[in-house]
DNA sequence: AATGAATGAGCGTTCATTCAT
DNA sequence: CATGAATGAACGCTCATTCAT
């Protein structure tokens, strides 16, 4: 079941994910984002019912979309072989929680308000982890891979490891060159490069 | 330069680690911390100066904990040979983050507040990566390991799954056998089990 | 520049004038401003920001008033006899202290919230001042004043003397006649006289 | 009957009138006072019961210490010849007001506070007023004095006038010659010279 | 006789939200 | 459909005072 949201709606939210990933939920107030959306106070409340709710709408917009874009990547490579699929899969990952990190740097910290934003979110992991089995037990059959790793904690590295490069920012970049505006650049190659190797090892896999 | 607190402090301090990584820091109100700690409100500005001070003495008494233990450990592996010094490491770090999650849990979130914390966390993770280079620049010469992995790259993967798998145990509780009680237990079983195959696969390590 | 209050805004300032003026600034909550003034708490830092910058603007609407008043005012005498401006003057100022008493009863004391204020109250009292002057050389000029006094010891004792009986209201009333209701009009009449006597005397006036 | 004051709470009243006529009473806290004497915060309370009892002792102690000064004084002058006795009756109050205008420049204003402490104010004023008539009539049987003024009148403008240079030094100190350190001195003079014309003249005194 | 830890009330302000238009 | 004025609740904090020692 997919919600629709107006422009208005979307504008207010994209306005709000920056915020809030940069002050949390309770540091952002409704006049901080309706001032920065050039729109009324009393906008928030009146397109979504409440600042709760609105958090609640951010979290369906950003997953939803989250998830859509996932399910049109997996289509573009379900017929490659397992170990590049599984490449592809790991890039893709880092390359969408960097581009959305305002949305990834907080989705976890504030989802203490609302179960069904909790459950959004499961979904959608337990989908990941749904893609990665296939792949796995694929490269297990094919003997590309030696070692059969649980898939959930796979997950939890891919997605834990690049949001505390996103939070700890002031950590990561001291190993990286460049300067700080290629930081995302630079610790999107870092991260993939280290995340796959990583997998690979686990698996098994002989470079 | 080792700070001392005094035992209504630190009753404080734990109740307000507790709340904050719930709630947030703006989340949690000093009548919250007040409340659960059974003390006058007025007692966090008078003990700490303010809250945002207490939230500094917070990271403070945590960090500075955090620190000393593993000063300390690491005199505990000091003699012993680099694939058992880093399976140590990794389960020590597994075993601190889950029993100090409360803190672990908020403490890159909620530290846009003072920039002495992120130097004094910063210093530890630095710290961290310096171990961890010791031992696997031995291991390497001992020929253990066969491959130069990044050091920070593994603490940014040891630190990301385990606090991953903290906020999001929703997830995680899937896969775990046992109820709700036992899953502190069981994900540290897990984690150490998925993090040391993990580390030790990316090093070349041959089991 | 002239600064426009709105209806509520003045319904504000009239309240707080008196509550200050009672009970000092310190010792008049917002809380006691908006009950008296049936307006919500939140209104006072609503219309002008701050409790601080509520009492700028209170003096500000005050002052403002007594230039343009006696601006106006001077303008009436322009063209009388010097002795016959000076009178005016004198019963000028004492009304209009008695009336706004309790903005003068207060202006002098809480002043030391803004520079700005000072200086503002500062030139209307040189304009006063330099009034007096212009009256006084003319009178010595005409011959009907002998002695020329100083016009900034004559503004002290006009401005003391009534703004003394306000403050101490309960030892002038007991030199008058008549009852309580009747402080204003009879303390009035008797200073008018008092104060009349009192210049024209120092400036060696032949009645 | 006469009040005792230990020297304890004679060093925290010395303090607290300083602090109040600068800030005001409720814009001085017990801190201030408590931490400018070098004392415990709890020491107001304990010394005089609460903040507002000791506010009234300063009142008591600076009136009692004021009167008998007066009637001191009135027994040095009260051989001489009227219109000598109401030159030094002048230059005293101005004296007196000037040296304690610490106490002056609040005391009207923070009268609020209790009715005792106005009765005796108003008692002193009396004596004053009752003083003065003495020495008015006796100068006008002696010939010295041809009108009778107000007694109380000369009052209002003996303190009026005084309090009025205090609590406006920004402006009285521009018609004054001498750096800012000579105001009081300069004042005193200015004041003097002033206020025994104006009361002279207003008796119809040939100079 | 004197302290300093601790208290409860009240402070000015900001919050998300409501409501009349 | 959208606004901005207005609200009541809650915020962090400071106050004068109390109380155990």
């Amino acid at each position: 079941m997919k919600k629709k949201f107006t422009e208005k709606q979307i504008q207010i939210l994209d306005v709000a994910e920056e915020l809030i990933a940069q002050k949390g939920f309770e540091g952002t107030s409704v006049r901080d984002i309706s001032a920065k959306a050039n729109i009324n106070v009393a906008m928030i409340s009146y397109y979504f019912g409440s600042k709760e709710k609105m958090m609640v709408n951010l979290y369906q917009y950003r997953v939803q979309k989250t998830r859509e874009t996932f399910a049109e990547f997996t289509q573009t490579i379900k017929d490659g072989k397992p170990e590049m699929q599984l490449k592809e899969i790991i890039n893709f990952i880092v390359k969408q929680l960097l581009t959305y990190n305002y949305f990834h740097g907080f989705v976890t910290q504030e989802l203490r308000h609302d179960d069904r934003v909790k459950n959004t979110l499961l979904e959608f992991y337990q989908t990941c982890v749904k893609v990665l089995d296939e792949v796995i037990q694929k490269g297990i059959v094919s003997g590309v891979f030696k070692r059969a790793a649980k898939s959930e904690d796979i997950v939890s590295t891919l997605l834990g490891t690049v949001v505390f490069t996103i939070r700890n920012k002031n950590f990561y970049e001291i190993y990286l060159k460049g300067n700080e505006q290629d930081y995302l650049t630079n610790s999107e190659k870092k991260l993939k490069n280290h995340l796959n190797l990583c997998v690979f090892a686990l698996l098994g896999y002989q470079i």
